[in-house]
DNA sequence: GAACCGATGCAATGCTATTGCAAAGTACGT
DNA sequence: ACGTACTTTGCAATAGCATTGCATCGGTTC
């Protein structure tokens, strides 16, 4: 359905080039988030700079959300429906299996009300659990 | 009060160095977490790599707790009373300020109970609030 | 004093993120 | 079709943090 990927490219602003469709295409495959790394090793010999603008500019456009999971390395996953470059709606909790080493998404468990001190105004929220993850439980 | 640092050492079975006791007696000085690099400007001239020892050192013996923030460099914060080498009980929420670009913590902030979706076991917890501090607020 | 162990300091390395610059490709007006 | 301007890509290079190996130093023990 290179389409649908094409479409989806167009529909957030991105110019879509070969490179891109190819991205985006491996990323809807993805069951977790991905780093950079594995962003090069899955997708043919490609530069890895390239990518690495890719995901930027996907980030930017509101295609993709970065997440800082603790392990050094920024992972990536799609947006859901209705990111744009101004405001990631990416206030759900990501979780990362301490026995796999995968960072997942869990777009339905969003991050409750925090009550803050007085003065304190918050303005991004990101919840990393960090535990085991459903497939490693079994 | 040197005494009362070096006590504090030896109740968490760390050798009390020279060294180690000026790192313990600049962290009580904090009233943010700071980075190693923070560390290595606020102590007189000494070697970074033993600086970044000591502190893996009393993160391990359960004196201090490291934050990744998301600026890529982690920040380190003393303990609360009844924190060990086995168990960190730093589950208490984070908050890193947009404006002055410390990282504070918010000891009396608990991170709520999530309901996670089956099959997913929590074990540790991890949450960053972004935003603009009690301070910069105003 | 000799052997030993922990702590310290220096050198060196690995990894991720990031920028500069030049080449290749694409779009557009004439 | 041609040239120009803009975008995208690829390569080289750099910066910063984390981390390890090894030698040295200091104190402790026998």
């Amino acid at each position: 359905m290179t389409k649908d990927i094409e479409s989806t490219l167009k529909s957030k602003n991105i110019n879509p080039t070969a490179m891109r469709l190819l991205v985006l295409d491996f990323l809807t495959k993805q069951t977790s988030a991905i780093s950079l790394n594995d962003l090069e090793k899955g997708m043919g010999p490609s530069d890895r700079i390239t990518l690495y603008r890719t995901l930027k500019t996907f980030e930017d456009k509101g295609l993709v959300h970065s997440i800082e999971d603790g392990t050094g390395a920024t992972k990536y996953a799609l947006c859901d429906i209705g990111c744009d470059g101004e405001n990631h709606h990416d206030l759900h909790v990501h979780f990362y299996c301490n026995s796999c080493k995968e960072t997942f998404c869990l777009p339905n468990t969003k991050i409750p009300e925090i009550a803050l001190p007085a003065g304190f105004e918050p303005q991004e929220m990101n919840l990393i659990i960090k535990g085991i993850c459903e497939l490693c439980s079994h």
